[in-house]
DNA sequence: AGCACGCCGACT
DNA sequence: GTCGGCGTGCTC
């Protein structure tokens, strides 16, 4: 049980409460600075402001602070207190600082420390690498469930106080009281060490409310404030029961059975990676395995000789990737084991975060923010499908977990295992520069071959209705006959993509976004992919009234219903965001799939990433080049990796796999090299147009976007910002921009960005420093995004 | 980021 | 005359 407030009746005297003068009108700063306890710590809160204040440390306070606890301290001229961390504790205040500026802090919310002090050098590194404030990084670190402690309360309890037991003990009380407070009272005393609330004294005392209420009264007995922990809240408590010893008993009759013998090529990569993992040092490595050649094996090994060490490793996956069947695996292989993501209410978070401080885990599986997990005795960090950009965060702190991980990784001595059939150019680049060292994985298991790959070149295809070219429908048609399963990506949601006007060729945008909205049939409405609004079909063009509107552009609502009817026969089923809204449907697909009564899958990318069926023996990338001619240094690069592991969702059976990718590029390096499943002949060829930019890996880079509603306002801001930088920049930051961002307007803000290119971080930091001339405009906002992965 | 202070327009 | 719009600057 925790602690946290003892007798917290009244309000304190001294709080500043409503008051709009200076608390030194009332005398209330002298007598604050009387009550100071000598000590004095330094606060940072999760404010846009990058400056660590300093607070004094009333008496009664001053034997519980540490460094790490979060404190809540009076901010601002009002002095309304809000919560911050304390971040480091001293007998001096500043120098320079007028110490009748200085406040005390009002509370002490953690009894324990949240954050050690390892997390505080990294939430300090995210800070300056980000650009963030130290607060800001810190309130990332701490999920909201555990702090605002969900799950716990705050029970009220009665106690009697030491002058009323010394009377009770000598008899001099009980003459004083009625028959029913003397038993109220002696219920109490009995009771020394577990605290009982106003109704369990009134059943042992077999009395009323009104009994305790006059002994409150006349000050025999008070009350006290504790917060239940969470282990004692007995929902928490039954869960646990629930789920503890079968979870257990599973894991152990299957943890034997289910250990496969290393292939070579996973031996030799355990081989390569023991020293690290038995060592006590940061040991950065890139596991380059193609699809199918067995990495999660060898992330399994690698946990396991560090869970043998009594250390704990964290494993991160992205978001759609933490499927039942992943969860399955470590499950299996690991008894203590907590699954971390975006599901989790606010409660399930709290425990799962204890449980791991408590040091009650070995292994922690989750997605981007599973990177800040409390492990105190972490002995390896895992980023699977590291090139995912799903691992960068795209609010404050706008961190990349990888990156985070590596950092992590760094501070704590151990080793970090990135893993890809794909590696981000960064990855890669880290590598052959020595700085990560590579382990590759060639082949797949049992000497299964990579797939055929075919290309299918859209612009001598004729026929193709609803997104399927002659040749893919065969091939499914053969594929089926021999029972085989199909595999067919599509990486757009809806009906159809756009609705055009033939008349006056306008295109029908969402209401809010500078947007092409797009056609949901079953819904019979039109809808932004980009903030959501839904719009009715309208009846007519918006814009010059013709009265027939085309619809065009195929998604995979458009492509099941076109494999529907070119398959009566066969059962189908799509999957995407659409589809998959409901708990438990996506496992159930699967499932289904799994189990050969649906026999072919389609959908976004969704279905690209881990999934292993054997008997899936055509994949079709429906149209490779969606992502490729973005605005995006990384176009190639992204549609290169999706290509490359949706063709390795085959082939990973006994029967060979076949891979049919349907584009208007074929000429494309991205799909070329993806079909050949030869992804250092696509570096090779990628590397050269980055370095000339000054892109990632190369170059650093930090994109500034402005928004507002005023669209004028933002983009002179934004011109008057990039003249500003240009004046004071150093000459080796090259600038791109400013200019509209490529999505001009989102939910009615107008977006303008500023590129800024260098091939070291120095300048770029200290240019970026200040940010304060030319001062934001009201109304608009900035948005500093350092390493940007998204460029719209 | 908030939030309070301060300085100019449309109402009683 | 003042209510309130938003520009400005600070937060120990």
């Amino acid at each position: 049980m925790s602690v946290v407030n003892q007798d917290q009746d009244g309000e304190d005297a001294r709080s500043p409460g409503r008051l709009v003068r200076p608390p030194s009108w009332f005398g209330g700063e002298d007598e604050a600075r009387a009550d100071r306890g000598g000590l004095f710590i330094e606060v940072v809160v999760n404010r846009a402001f990058d400056q660590a204040l300093t607070y004094g440390v009333p008496r009664k306070l001053v034997g519980g602070v540490k460094v790490g606890q979060r404190v809540r301290v009076p901010l601002g001229r009002g002095g309304a207190p809000v919560t911050g961390y304390c971040v480091s504790v001293g007998l001096l205040p500043p120098e320079g600082l007028d110490p009748s500026r200085i406040k005390n802090i009002v509370e002490i919310l953690d009894p324990v420390p949240l954050i050690d002090d390892r997390m505080l050098e990294l939430t300090r590194w995210m800070a300056g690498y980000y650009m963030c404030s130290w607060g800001q990084a810190l309130d990332a670190v701490v999920p909201a469930g555990v702090r605002n402690q969900a799950g716990t309360r705050i029970g009220t309890f009665l106690v009697v106080t030491p002058e009323t037991r010394q009377a009770w003990r000598d008899g001099t009380l009980e003459a004083t009281l009625t028959a029913k407070q003397a038993a109220a009272i002696d219920a109490l005393c009995r009771s020394e060490e577990e605290p009982l609330t106003a109704a369990d004294v009134c059943r042992r005392a077999r009395c009323g409310p009104g009994v305790l209420a006059g002994l409150r009264k006349d000050g025999v007995i008070h009350t006290v404030k504790r917060r239940l922990s969470l282990d004692e809240s007995r929902k928490a408590a039954k869960e646990a029961e629930a789920e503890g010893p079968a979870a257990v008993d599973a894991a152990a009759a299957v943890e034997a059975a289910s250990r496969p013998a290393l292939t070579p090529e996973q031996q030799a990569a355990m081989d390569a990676l023991t020293p690290a993992l038995q060592g006590d040092a940061f040991a950065p490595f890139v596991v380059f395995g193609v699809t199918g050649s067995g990495k999660t094996e060898v992330y399994l090994s690698a946990i396991e000789q560090v869970v043998a060490r009594g250390r704990e490793a964290i494993v991160l996956v992205p978001e759609i990737s933490l499927t039942p069947q992943t969860i399955r695996r470590f499950k299996r292989r690991f008894r203590r084991v907590a699954v971390l993501h975006s599901h989790l209410s606010d409660v399930e978070r709290h425990r799962h975060w204890s449980r791991i401080a408590r040091g009650e885990v070995d292994v922690v599986v989750g997605a981007r923010s599973a990177i800040f997990a409390p492990a105190r005795r972490l002995g390896l960090i895992v980023v699977d499908e590291e090139h995912e950009s799903t691992f960068k965060q795209e609010s404050v702190p706008r961190y990349h977990a990888r990156d985070v991980a590596v950092k992590r990784a760094q501070l704590e001595g151990v080793p970090v295992m990135l893993g890809s059939a794909t590696p981000s150019l960064e990855s890669w680049a880290n590598a052959e520069r020595g700085r990560y060292a590579r382990i590759a994985m060639p082949s797949r298991v049992e000497g299964r071959p990579m797939p055929a790959v075919e290309l299918i070149d859209l612009r001598h295809e004729k026929n193709l209705h609803g997104g399927l070219s002659d040749s893919l429908r065969l091939a499914m048609h053969q594929a089926l006959d021999d029972d085989g399963q199909v595999i067919l990506l599509l990486n757009r949601r809806g009906y159809n993509t756009f609705v055009i006007c033939p008349k006056c060729g306008d295109v029908v945008k969402c209401r809010h976004c500078d947007v092409a909205a797009t056609f949901h049939k079953g819904r019979r409405l039109l809808i932004c992919h980009t903030c959501d609004a839904e719009r009715p079909c309208p009846p007519a063009c918006p814009s010059c009234q013709a009265p027939v509107l085309h619809y065009g552009g195929i998604g995979t609502e458009r492509l099941e219903r076109e494999v529907l009817s070119e398959f009566p026969f066969h059962a189908a089923r799509r999957m995407d965001s659409d589809t998959m809204r409901r708990h438990g449907s996506h496992e159930e697909t699967l499932a289904a799939f799994k189990a050969g009564d649906v026999r072919i899958l389609l959908g976004t990318q969704m279905i690209a990433k881990g999934l292993d069926f054997p008997n899936v023996t055509l994949v079709g990338v429906v149209d490779a080049d969606v992502a490729l001619h973005l605005p995006d240094f990384r176009a190639a690069e992204r549609t290169f990796q999706l290509v490359a592991q949706v063709a390795g969702r085959t082939g990973r059976g006994s029967r060979a796999g076949r891979v049919l990718v349907q584009t208007y590029s074929p000429d494309s390096p991205a799909i070329l090299h993806a079909a050949r499943h030869d992804y250092e002949s696509f570096v090779a060829q990628e590397l050269p147009q980055r370095s000339g930019v000054l892109a990632s890996p190369y170059g650093r880079i930090v994109r500034l976007l402005a928004r507002g509603r005023d669209e004028a306002r933002v983009k002179a801001y934004m011109e008057g910002l990039a003249v500003a930088l240009r004046d004071r920049a150093d000459p080796s930051v090259r600038f791109l921009g400013p200019c509209p961002a490529p999505v001009l307007k989102i939910k009615e803000e107008f977006r303008f960005h500023l590129q800024l290119r260098c091939a070291t971080a120095g300048p770029l930091r200290s240019l970026l420093r200040d940010l304060s001339n030319p001062p934001l405009p009201p109304k608009v906002e900035l948005a500093v995004d350092v390493d940007p992965v998204s460029m719209l």
